[in-house]
DNA sequence: CTAATACATCAACATTTTTTGCTGGGAGCG
DNA sequence: CGCTCCCAGCAAAAAATGTTGATGTATTAG
């Protein structure tokens, strides 16, 4: 009720952050179709390998995505509820459909 | 649908690089309810004129703000459209529901 | 055990992004 | 006019990011 609209910009900037990047995009892209490990798309990206872990590890701490270990390998995946958040956030940011002008009226001084 | 995934890595990256800032969320977190004037972000956000000045030139440049000028006030609001091109995207990411585990299977060398 | 593979992490750098302070122009008031 | 207010833009400094190469640690093969 009162949880007004500001969920935490901190948290959002951040999820935002982590998609604000091509090559993180691109590694979400090939997520897309299910879990991979770093190699795979080390060379599907053509990134160097510390590259990658960075932005990796950029993603996973956004909570965008989930590592597995098995074996020698790290397999990553999308974390959906992470994306449903982001598509929460963006939802919360449409004007109230036909937001008020906000009357900005006979205003003389504007900042008192 | 030849609308492969690919819809532009970089206007993508564009588009959420805006949103990746506190001070830009705040700042569309105030636009939610309708129009405002520069000076009333200023005094809200308790910003310095100059910062507030420079992210709203990066939100405008992303296509997420439009200005209106009127007498000597600038008038910024959110455009709905900007909004819902980044809900596509989201949506556009999330794994084939039943992302299948893309076989990690009987591998000997990973990157051949 | 030794060698090779898959990754994470670190330090050094090059780049980019933000902040801050200042300048200047356009608009309205007295 | 002269003055004040609103705001964009720029230069320099400060902070945050991304890249690269090197090093370290499990894990597995021979």
């Amino acid at each position: 009720m009162t949880t007004s609209t500001a969920p935490d910009l901190t948290a959002a900037a951040r999820l935002f952050h982590a998609l604000s990047d091509e090559t993180r995009l691109a590694i979400l892209e090939l997520l897309h179709g299910g879990e991979r490990c770093v190699c795979d798309l080390q060379s599907d990206l053509d990134a160097a390998q510390s590259r990658l872990s960075f932005h990796l590890k950029v993603l996973r701490e956004a909570g965008l995505v989930s590592d597995r270990k098995e074996g020698r390998w790290s397999y990553y995946a999308i974390v959906p509820e992470a994306l449903a958040e982001v598509h929460d956030l963006v939802v919360g940011m449409r004007p109230a459909s036909n937001a008020a002008r906000q009357a900005p009226p006979a205003k003389v001084r504007c900042c008192d």
